[in-house]
RNA sequence: GCCGAAGUGGCGGAAUUGGUAGACGCGCUGGACUCAAAAUCCAGUUCUGGCAACAGAGUGCGAGUUCGAUUCUCGCCUUCGGCACCA
């Protein structure tokens, strides 16, 4: 053994071993109990980056704890590797998708081997081969049959220079990020699964998922989105189908004072051949990008159309407006609008001097109304009394009642809407009803003449699976003019991407080749074309867990799937709270009721990572832009109080602006390679590193003096160790024979092992077990007993810490 | 805009079930070793006042519950993640 630690000898040499003994290596035929240690599978976008570092050795230690408590674990790799970098880098450097992605693969995969995880290798795979793709368009084509796919109408971002669909990270300011084009919404037939078939499971399920955070569970409930609510007809004038609304405040639908509709609504394309200034607001509205963020933070704009909607309730006339936050695509492309009870309703109709009219009142003045009944004006100290010390009256005339009702409509009007439950009022037959009350009343009464109905509207919309790129999987799917769009029949799949094409511009190599797509009818044998669009790159990331399981599986996957499943311990960003992992739960769900997997949900246990990030530095160039300088130029200036006062860029001494501390990014160049780190430092450094700096679930600051202290505890352990090992060999450590330091010491190491053990194991407190070890090494540091059970009781405390750092 | 999370010394963080605020690491200060430097080791390090003993303040801001609040409740501020075509 050598004196001085040298993390380049070892980790190899551990490493040479780990291989040709196949350590990690793992079978279905263990008698141990088994564990699916699953972290979520990189995008091989060129080089490793911290935060692949940080999710893979969180799931390497809690891997290698398992195996040390006796399981059988499995912890696999793969690529998820069809994605829109690709298509980038490849306009970029005039290179096919294909030759870019698997020279990343190849690279990533030599940078993963020497931070020395426990992986099984036997298992990778790459999921843009037609190998693995091949079993997702076999379950479409399934998926299709049993009605779950389908196609419609969507709408999507269109560069109307460059003629091609945009994705939303590539709109920047309702403006193409090549062109520079004013982006417009366009709709084009696209295909769905019906993920909100399984609305009420992926709802009911997060009760029974104790292993899963608090938030990511709200969040995900919060997606869904259940609420219950009345579908109402009004009656259109002068037209012969009706408008219908959802609203989950009946309650208030006598305060309804006006419609709105979206944009691409058929009564506003009807309004649009007359009017041209509603013309001109629809055109307004084909602007910008499809985003939701983009679209609720825009300016609430709408234009009347001039028809008129009829109360179903009281036969009022209501003007029906267009406006710009309503959404085709979501409920029926209509809302009531009820501005005294609903804050953006009442932020429209202020805007466009549209009617605001109370209908529900609070408690209080509902209580101030019952208490004064019909004499109100002759007590007021208890009208006082009843409204409490938080509304002063003024003047008591007569009609108090009707002047508190009064005063409570001019602060709503003034001020802004009540959006709570209450109580009824100006609603005719139903005033002094509740919300409860209201809602069943109205709801019979339109169930009993068949204009509206209860039902349960869910926020969740169905997977859009469509995308108008080249590097992904292509839709399995035939257009014939005679039979419509017929499913490639499973024994000509996979349809296979060509992989050596040329990719000049960026229009997908399959969409401009008019080869490609020509083919024949299954059903018809007549000619027929190929879809062109390939699948959301997330179908792949949705079922890859289960491929891991069964590698040569002939179909998706086998038996050994439901030894390894559910997964025990999943691991992965915390951007991935909703979408990846709710589509991952539904194709679990899909699995089953396909009969590959018996279980209900993917993953037992969740835990989500925080991201990593770094100080930033630039400098102010002389047109105002900044450049941005990597933390590994620049050094930190301190004042003897330790306080930073400035920094300077290593290579040429000049200071330089600190700019906060922000997520690891190109554009900011803060990022740090983890392989300069492991080149320089080893990668236990790098990897207990990232473990000690913050809890798992936040994020994480990289500090590169920082790592120089952990390499610093490595050091001194090493020496302990080796110095340990050098001296005499000793008895047995006899419990009866200790003095009272030797006892303080081994009580010391059984708390640490305990508590150690306790943080990784139950809490994922991985830096408080590190803090723990650095106090047992400082312990034993000053433990400088050389007889004989004092280097017996030093043993066992090296020993442990030996096998509690892996 | 909506949903979720975070905010504690100069910095990263600890305090596990409401009970000694600041474990551990970084940085900084002083010292030892050295011709010197690096490395290593020892001591100190929340702030304010004080030579010191000690006193006072202190967990984003403002209220509240409690014998007791970093921890629970309400309101606010800031930062971060997500918002359905980035992955």
């Amino acid at each position: 053994m050598q004196d001085i630690y040298d993390p380049r000898t070892v980790e190899a040499a551990a490493q040479k071993f780990w291989n040709e003994s196949r350590a990690f290596f793992v079978d279905e035929k263990s008698p141990k109990p088994k564990f699916y240690c699953l972290s979520m599978l990189p995008y091989p976008s060129g080089a490793l980056h911290m935060g692949h570092v940080r999710n893979y050795t969180i799931g390497d230690v809690i891997s290698r704890y398992q195996r040390m408590q006796g399981k059988n674990v499995l912890q696999p790799m793969a690529w998820d590797a069809f994605g829109l970098p690709a298509e980038n880098a490849a306009i970029k450097n005039n290179t096919a998708p294909a030759k870019w992605t698997y020279t990343n693969i190849e690279h990533m995969r030599a940078q993963l081997a020497t931070l020395g995880y426990a992986i099984d290798w036997s298992r990778e795979f790459a999921t843009s081969k037609p190998d693995y793709y091949v079993h997702e368009q076999r379950m479409f084509v399934r998926l299709f049959k049993k009605g779950l796919a389908y196609r419609k109408q969507s709408v999507v971002n269109w560069d109307p220079v460059d003629q091609t669909v945009l994705a939303n990270e590539q709109v920047i300011d309702g403006r193409g990020w090549r062109t520079g084009a004013l982006v417009e919404k366009r709709e084009i037939p696209q295909w769905f699964l019906k993920i909100t078939a399984y609305a009420e499971e992926l709802l009911h399920n997060l009760d029974r998922m104790p292993g899963w955070p608090d938030a990511v569970k709200i969040m995900q409930r919060n997606w869904i989105g259940r609420s219950e609510g009345l579908e109402v007809e009004f009656a259109v004038k002068g037209e012969a189908d009706a408008l219908s609304v959802f609203t989950t405040r009946p309650d208030t639908l006598m305060g309804a004072t006006y419609l709105a509709i979206a944009a691409e609504h058929p009564l506003a394309t009807k309004a649009a051949q007359t009017k041209p200034l509603v013309a001109a607001f629809i055109e307004e509205c084909r602007h910008g990008g499809t985003a939701e963020a983009d679209i609720e933070t825009q300016e609430k704009k709408g234009i009347d159309t001039g028809l008129a909607a009829i109360h179903p309730v009281t036969g009022d006339e209501l003007p029906i407006w267009i406006a710009n936050f309503v959404l085709m695509g979501y409920g029926t492309g209509a809302v009531m609008a009820v501005p005294a009870h609903d804050q953006r309703d009442w932020e429209f109709a202020t805007k466009y001097d549209l009617l605001i009219r109370m209908v529900i009142v609070s408690d209080a003045v509902r209580d101030a109304i019952a208490e004064l009944g019909r004499d109100a004006a002759k007590n007021p100290d208890a009208m006082s009394a009843a409204l409490g010390e938080s509304r002063a009256i003024d003047v008591y005339e007569p009609a108090a009642a009707e002047s508190i009702v009064a005063e409570f409509e001019r602060d709503i009007i003034e001020k802004g809407a009540y959006t709570e439950y209450g109580w009824l009022v100006n609603s005719g037959e139903y005033d002094g009803l509740d919300y409860r009350g209201a809602f069943d009343a109205l709801a019979a009464r339109f169930e009993a003449v068949g204009r509206g109905a209860r039902r349960v509207n869910w926020r969740l919309r169905d997977w859009g699976v469509s995308r108008q790129r080249y590097w992904g999987c292509p839709i399995p799917i035939i257009y014939c003019a005679k039979c419509g769009a017929v499913p490639v029949p499973e024994d000509q799949l996979p349809v296979v991407l060509p992989e050596n094409v040329e990719f000049t511009g960026v229009r997908s190599p399959i969409k401009s080749d008019p080869e490609w797509r020509k083919t024949t009818c299954p059903d018809c044998g007549g000619p027929a074309e190929r879809e062109t669009d390939t699948f959301d790159t997330f179908m792949e990331s949705s079922w890859y867990y289960a491929r891991y399981t069964s590698p040569g599986a002939a179909d998706m996957v086998d038996a050994r799937a439901n030894y390894w499943l559910p997964v025990d311990q999943y691991i992965g960003g915390i951007e991935h709270a909703i979408l990846h992992l709710l589509y991952f739960r539904f194709y679990h769900k899909l699995l089953r009721d396909e009969g590959f997997v018996k279980s209900d949900e993917p993953a037992t246990s969740l835990l989500c990572q925080g991201m990593v990030i770094a100080e930033t530095f630039y400098r102010e160039e002389s047109d105002g832009s900044k450049t941005w300088i990597n933390p590994a130029d620049v050094e930190i200036r301190r004042d003897e109080r330790a306080r930073v006062v400035g920094a300077i860029q290593k290579s040429d001494g000049k200071p330089v602006e600190i700019g906060g501390t922000e997520k690891m990014s190109k554009s900011k160049n803060n990022g740090v390679d983890p392989q300069s780190m492991v080149d320089k430092f080893g990668a236990d450094t790098v990897r207990l590193f990232s473990m000690f700096a913050a809890p798992p679930d936040q994020s994480l600051e990289w500090n590169e003096a920082g790592v120089e202290g952990m390499a610093r505890f490595l050091r001194r352990f090493w020496r302990e160790v080796t110095t340990h090992a050098a001296n005499p060999d000793h008895p047995e450590v006899d419990p009866s024979k200790l003095n009272a330091a030797q006892k303080t010491l081994r009580r010391q190491v059984h708390e640490t092992i305990q508590k150690v053990s306790d943080d990784i194991g139950r809490r994922y407190a991985f830096n408080t077990a590190i803090a723990a070890l650095m106090e047992l090494l400082n312990a034993v540091g000053k433990f400088d007993d050389t007889s004989d059970q004092g280097r017996a009781v030093r043993h066992e405390a090296l020993e442990a810490m030996v096998l509690l750092l892996n």
